[in-house]
RNA sequence: GGAGGGAUAUCGAAGCGGUCAUAACGAGGCGGUCUUGAAAACCGUUUGUGGGCAACCACACAAGGGUUCGAAUCCCUUUCCCUCCGCCA
């Protein structure tokens, strides 16, 4: 969401934005919320002036009810209640106007950094670099539910007599290998001084609509019946709608945290359930990764957050690559997004596996989320995210990337500790 | 779940239909006086959002409605906190 004041003054820079992102038809929004803000701040002054005048003869009131002039009073009642109509009216404008514009602004996508690739879509993003020895094994890798059934580690079957399509058993050593390497993740990201959170798993919806936009919503988020709760999608949700229209002190940031959550989704809409394996599910868990940091040091943290992820990845023995999104394929929130990859030698492509994203100013201003600067002046915060692992899709490529020819899988060094063990073996 | 009490600035707290929300009164923070330095004392200063070139104005007393010329104050709904009872990991 942009700033008004600035889509005012700079109606050629969103224009151009708008251009680069390939959605020309919001380009009649901006000269429109343009006019809806004049209008919408004409109608301010009026019901403000209307409103100085109400209070200036309503005080008077009182003082004549004191002195007991109730003739004159009551003369001056009748005056008030001559323009109340007039009030109700510029109020109503106001208010109107005031939702269109947040309506038009909702829509406009946020600034993108200048160093975003122009591209109209997915097929446009650029391999930034890659990391570690992408490499092919001279004996087959089989499906990851295959690798995992070998190991008695799976039951879909069940569950989806159980909660349907979308949802899985993990046993044994695969149930333990998904724990570590949560555990691990959780671990990797507290040493890199980041804090802790395990965060409320239901949240209202006045949060939820604060996070997200309508569309989203309904593609997304469970509701629980007869509540005003709903199942978060991602702990971000939970995580951002801490700060909501909050004042934080600039001596506590950066916030750097770390979130865990089982995530629910009903993934309506576009993909849906993927119909075989843990790739694209209705619950999974996820470690994540939340900064909040003053404006001039977003770029520097986004920076940062993704090498986590290539880091952590890298210590399981997972080659990844940098993919950056390019300006069509950036979600409307975003500065700059990138998708950490990983390998899957068995499709002998890299897949998504971590999101990192700059949000810039926009999420903070949307949720009147600020900061109390040293010279008492309030500004908005940026807001970046990422993830450190979500192991049911991580799994995959963990599984597929350390499997033996003799069918064993090797537990990397890093998360021995967590497994207790050096390799797993499949049942017999 | 039942009964009662409460939510006001950084914190405590007064106000309970008007003429003290530019929020009393305390405390804390910041600046100053005094002091070799510190403490104490004293003086000053300390909310946010929006509109306006500005002077200034409007809005906000948990949130949202209502009554009224006028609401922190009265009424309704919701949320959260406290005390007691019941239930329960």
């Amino acid at each position: 969401m942009l700033d008004i004041k600035f889509v005012r003054e700079n109606p050629d820079v969103v224009k151009q934005n708008i251009k680069n992102k390939f959605q020309d038809e919001k380009l009649p929004l901006v000269d429109k919320v343009i006019a809806i803000d004049a209008e919408r701040r004409a109608h301010i002054s009026e019901m403000e002036s209307l409103r100085s005048e109400r209070n200036r003869l309503s005080k008077q009131i009182g003082i004549l009810m004191v002195q007991k002039k109730i003739d004159e009073a009551e003369q001056l009642k009748a005056k008030v209640t001559s323009f109340t109509e007039r009030l109700e009216f510029e109020e109503k404008k106001a208010k109107e106007t005031e939702e269109e514009m947040t309506a038009i602004l909702m829509r406009l996508p946020n600034i993108i950094d200048p160093s975003v690739p122009i591209g109209r879509d997915d097929s446009e993003n650029v391999e930034r670099e890659r990391f570690g020895e992408p490499r092919v094994p001279d004996f087959e890798i089989p499906y990851h539910t295959e690798i995992m059934e070998r190991f008695r580690g799976i039951d879909l079957d069940s569950a989806r007599r159980v909660s349907g399509n979308g949802f899985y058993y993990l046993l044994g050593d695969i149930a333990r290998l998904h724990s570590s390497v949560l555990a691990y993740a959780r671990d990797f990201m507290i040493n890199k001084g980041f804090t802790y959170c395990i965060p409320p798993f239901l949240i209202r919806g006045n949060v939820v609509s604060g996070v997200m936009s309508f569309a989203e919503m309904d593609a997304m988020m469970y509701k629980i019946e007869g509540e005003d709760l709903y199942l978060i999608g991602t702990s971000e949700h939970s995580m951002i709608g801490r700060f909501i229209d909050t004042i934080i002190p600039e001596n506590e940031l950066p916030y750097t945290l770390t979130s865990y959550s089982p995530c629910f989704r009903r993934e309506k809409g576009a993909h849906g359930i993927e119909e075989r394996g843990v790739y694209r599910i209705h619950q999974f868990e996820k470690q994540e990764m939340i900064v909040v940091c003053r404006p001039e040091e977003s770029m520097e943290w986004y920076e940062r957050m993704w090498r986590y992820s290539v880091e952590l990845f890298l210590s399981l023995d997972i080659p990844v690559r940098q993919l950056e999104c390019c300006s069509g394929d950036l979600a409307d929130l975003k500065v700059k997004s990138c998708d950490i990859e990983a390998w899957s030698p068995r499709q002998k492509k890299f897949f998504e596996v971590c999101s990192c994203s700059n949000l810039g100013d926009a999420q903070a201003r949307r949720l009147k989320i600020r900061v109390r600067g040293k010279d008492g002046k309030n500004y908005l915060p940026h807001i970046l995210n990422n993830t450190v692992a979500a192991p049911p899709r991580m799994l995959i490529a963990f599984l597929e990337n350390n499997l033996r020819a003799d069918g064993s899988v090797a537990i990397p060094k890093a998360l021995r500790p967590y497994m207790g063990v050096d390799e797993i073996f499949p049942s017999s």
